[in-house]
DNA sequence: TTCTTTGCAAACAATTTGCAGTGCA
DNA sequence: TGCACTGCAAATTGTTTGCAAAGAA
């Protein structure tokens, strides 16, 4: 698990200037496990901070990517961002578009990473299209 | 391989009407491995039709998906579009956003279906961000 | 003839940018 | 103090929509 701590601390060590804002959107995402969309952490970050302006959200969250802080989780539509734990894959709700984390087995990265030999693999992102228990009704 | 006429036949058993412009879309689709956005694809379509406008390539393009005729490749920008052919993932390339398709065992889609336990799978998009070759020199 | 499809232009959503002012290190 | 960061507003990008005219079945 990120704890604020960590990610304060890795702000930091990346030469990043700590701003009283990037702390706010660093709390918020810390305690958010449903992947966010940028909105939705500008819309937390302005009810604890209000005056916030929703670029420097963008901004912050874009400079976290950077360092690796959070995943950017690219799909149809906006994005969202995922403190950035570790190998899983994503599952998204066909039917309410609620994204959950799901374990992914080490066999499939090993046997992933090997089918694209010849290139140096970055990361691997998978997304499985399904529709929620919920939804299905 | 999607071929041409088969491509037509399922257009036309989809039940939808098969103009002039959908036949350029089409041909345009058959003839490219390179997983056009769809701006590329109206490109196509104009230099071998010009007048063709952009939303119409767009809703036709929309329409083949709902018919299941292309895949819309979701991923960080535009939009890209892969004529439809099976179980692969895909490799971007960090470098020059090349997308090239990479075989998958057919074992990984299984293990992830699995893994995805109380939802009704409807397809799985694997990414595998890394550096091609010629980009890594 | 009927009902889908087209093409234009305008609307739209999400994100990015430029730049003057602010404030962290 | 210097340089990174913020906030505003305006620009961009990619895509969608409304609607009248055109054309496939």
């Amino acid at each position: 698990m990120l704890t604020s701590e960590r990610a304060v601390q890795r702000v930091r060590d990346a030469g990043l200037r700590l701003t009283p804002q990037r702390r706010v959107v660093i709390d918020v995402l810390v305690g958010d496990t449903s992947h966010p969309r940028a909105e939705d952490v500008a819309d937390e970050v302005s009810r604890r901070m209000p005056g916030v302006s929703l670029s420097t959200v963008y901004k912050t969250l874009h400079e976290f990517a950077g360092i690796g802080l959070v995943r950017e989780l690219e799909g149809a539509g906006p994005m969202r961002f995922d403190p950035d734990s570790g190998d899983h894959a994503h599952m998204v709700c066909e039917g309410c578009g609620s994204v959950t984390d799901l374990e992914i087995p080490s066999s499939v990265a090993k046997e992933l990473a090997s089918a694209a030999r010849g290139a140096e693999v970055d990361h691997i992102d998978i997304t499985v299209h399904a529709t929620c228990p919920s939804c299905a009704g």
